[in-house]
DNA sequence: GTAGGGTTAG
């Protein structure tokens, strides 16, 4: 079609141009131009038509065409005076990562007729690039001094890039313009405070906002604020006030801040709620963050087949695809599937960066494939030209601690090319922990406190250390050291998720209400898994207590009671769990099963109570024949007993996995960790 | 007409 026909044809143009360009058609935006131009339209400006032009060719990564447009500019006399013409300039070298050039364009406009638009320009260009924060404040600076006044988007572009030491006095300087209580601007300082960790901070500015200025991208700041910080009880409470009294809708960023959570906490059934919610919204069905955030939350809650299903069903997936599903096989010990994944990565073009490496490592380590993750570690630098990071290093000596190579752990330590940080000597000391060697923890335990003095872990895990090595002089010492620096063990914790609401244990924790029937669960556990256990069978030899009411097991015994036959449980915790409590997770989901396929564990027990066999009804023959058991009055501890010895330990053993009645999986650091 | 805010993986 025909450009600017019409004796108003310059504006006409114009207006097209902008309208395509601003549709993101910057093809189309450009043959515009050039048609205008070379039709040289009556009435049109090319003063009117270039800043869009410039900025297509921007869009495009077009960089001759953008220079071309320059001299472009300059033969037209544009230069340096009019202002859109050269913001667009401005903005267009800095989104081609050219800031030189918009650097030299700037010095030639004389300091008293820069525009705020020029200052703005070049302030979000150099925000974009790597190195950034003193460019940005030396340039608002000036600004000041030369009394260029500043707007809201020059604080848009300045916030971000700022160091967290500028934000309070910027936030100042915007409050004394009148502008902090711009929705925009209010919203950039939220997520300014929330990258600096001041939690408090961005929640106070929120509560501040009056409700008409709270728009979703509040909403989401804030949801976002909480979930980056690791709170994620809070963000779950604030999506649930906003469904229930905000007057804004939940988009994806929404629901991609509340996934991160619920797979953090392991709160399936919230996020399969959000997950259904997606797939009748059309509109979600196309974005990657969202399908990311989804492989993520059933990654973390153990469901690597519906993480995976969404991950082949994916038309576009990007590299935080890939890593989350190859850290996600690497988290449940599948190293092999990790590491094919990861070749048809490469395969599909993509490059790995740091974080897929990461992934990739810990695979190696947690699949024991110290070879393998050896090879990839020596040859990332030169195959993807990925850097060893601190992190890096310490997947290494996790991976060669674990294989039981502690002294080229050790080695690979001190040939490091930069300082060792906490993590990489607190791997050492893990790997200690695990191969059992005193010596070396002491060293990686005097490093690693140099470097992380308040971190409570890594004093309890030398304490295991000397406690495994029969060392009470050793506890008793990192108990001093602790108690001196007045140190507490942090809360171990245990999470359910049970329709929709996480119910929170830690250890001895009587808080839930139906914790009399929990403890009563416990013990009955117990009982029932003292017998036969090697491991709880010694301790009793050898008249040892038994570990108490930790809190995976108060987690346990709450799915058991409050779930159908047929449920999974799963258990969610912010530690490794202990050797004791793995074995008695192990015992317990080869015992219950099979009882609750009797469905004698509906509903609440009570201690002593009697109850009816009625073997007919639902006992599958195949796992049980029911006419061995001749049992018909029992109390219930008996039968368990009975059942626990006559069945499970000779029949079951190998079967009651493929059952998957109830699996009692455990997550965060994979079941496998403490498993020989 | 120009500049600009919230997003996922370890």
């Amino acid at each position: 079609m025909r450009v600017g026909v019409c004796s108003s044809g310059g504006h006409l143009s114009t207006i097209r141009l902008r309208d395509v360009a601003g549709a993101g058609r910057h093809h189309e935006a450009l043959d515009l131009f050039r048609h205008a131009l070379c039709h040289s339209e009556p009435f049109l400006s090319i003063s009117s038509i270039l800043p869009s032009a410039i900025l297509s060719a921007a869009a495009l990564s077009l960089s001759p065409a953008a220079a071309q447009l320059h001299s472009l500019a300059l033969k037209s006399g544009l230069l340096p005076a009019d202002p859109f013409v050269l913001t667009a300039l401005l903005s267009a070298y800095s989104r081609l990562r050219l800031l030189p050039l918009a650097c030299r364009l700037f010095d030639d406009v004389p300091s008293s007729a820069a525009p705020t638009s020029a200052f703005n320009a070049l302030i979000s260009g150099h925000a974009l690039a790597p190195v950034s924060s003193p460019a940005v404040l030396a340039l608002f600076c000036r600004m000041r001094r030369e009394a260029v006044p500043f707007d809201d988007v020059t604080l848009l572009a300045l916030l971000p890039a700022a160091p967290p030491a500028a934000i309070p006095p910027l936030h100042g300087v915007a409050f004394r313009a009148a502008l902090a209580s711009v929705s925009s601007v209010s919203n950039c300082l939220l997520s300014c405070y929330s990258r600096v960790g001041a939690v408090d901070f961005a929640r106070q500015l929120f509560d501040e906002m009056p409700d008409h200025r709270k728009d979703r991208i509040s909403w989401n700041a804030m949801i976002s604020c909480y979930a980056q910080n690791g709170l994620a009880h809070q963000v779950l409470d604030l999506f649930d006030t906003m469904e229930h009294s905000a007057s804004v809708e939940p988009d994806a960023v929404t629901l991609i801040g509340v996934l991160s959570s619920c797979a953090y906490l392991g709160a399936r059934s919230i996020g399969r709620k959000i997950e259904n919610y997606i797939s009748q919204k059309p509109s979600f069905d196309s974005n990657t963050h969202l399908k990311n955030a989804l492989i993520s939350l059933h990654v973390r809650c153990g469901d690597l087949a519906r993480a995976r299903k969404i991950f082949d069903e994916m038309p576009h997936r990007t590299i935080v695809s890939w890593t989350a599903m190859i850290a996600g096989y690497g988290m449940h010990g599948h190293g092999e599937e990790a590491l094919r994944l990861f070749d048809k990565m490469i395969e599909a073009g993509i490059r790995p960066d740091g974080i897929a490496m990461v992934s990739v490592l810990s695979a190696c380590s947690h699949g024991g494939m110290a070879d393998k993750g050896m090879w990839y570690f020596s040859s990332m630098k030169t195959l993807y030209g990925v850097v060893p990071s601190r992190e890096h290093y310490a997947c290494v000596v996790d991976l060669l601690g674990r294989a039981g190579q502690l002294k080229e752990a050790w080695e690979l330590i001190e040939s490091m090319p930069v300082e060792p940080d906490g993590p990489i000597w607190g791997a050492l000391l893990g790997a200690c922990k695990i191969h059992k060697n005193v010596e070396l923890a002491e060293l990686a335990f005097e490093h690693v406190i140099e470097l992380e003095p308040t971190n409570v872990g890594y004093y309890v895990l030398l304490s295991n250390i000397y406690s495994d090595a029969g060392r009470l002089d050793g506890v008793a010492r990192v108990r001093a050291i602790m108690r001196q620096r007045g140190l507490k063990k942090g809360p171990g914790c245990s999470y359910v998720d049970h329709k929709g609401k996480v119910h929170l244990f830690m250890a001895d924790d009587h808080s839930h209400p139906q914790a009399k029937n929990i403890y009563e669960m416990v013990l009955r556990l117990e009982a029932m898994v003292t017998n036969d256990s090697e491991i709880y069978g010694n301790k009793r030899k050898e008249n040892l207590p038994l570990t108490g009411f930790h809190s995976e097991k108060l987690a346990i015994a709450f799915g058991l009671l409050n779930t159908e036959a047929g449920a999974e449980i799963v258990v969610i915790k912010n530690l490794r769990v202990c050797e004791d409590c793995h074995q008695f997770m192990k015992m317990v989901s080869q015992v219950v099963p099979l009882l609750l396929q009797m469905r004698l564990w509906s509903g609440h027990m009570k201690l002593g109570q009697r109850f009816l066999w009625k073997p007919v009804l639902s006992v599958p023959h195949t796992v049980v024949d029911v006419q061995k058991l001749d049992v018909v009055f029992l109390e219930i501890d008996s039968l368990l007993e009975h059942i626990y010895t006559k069945y499970v330990s000779e029949v079951l053993r190998h079967q009651v996995f493929r059952m998957r009645n109830v699996d009692l999986l455990l997550y965060y650091y994979n079941l496998t960790d403490s498993a020989a």
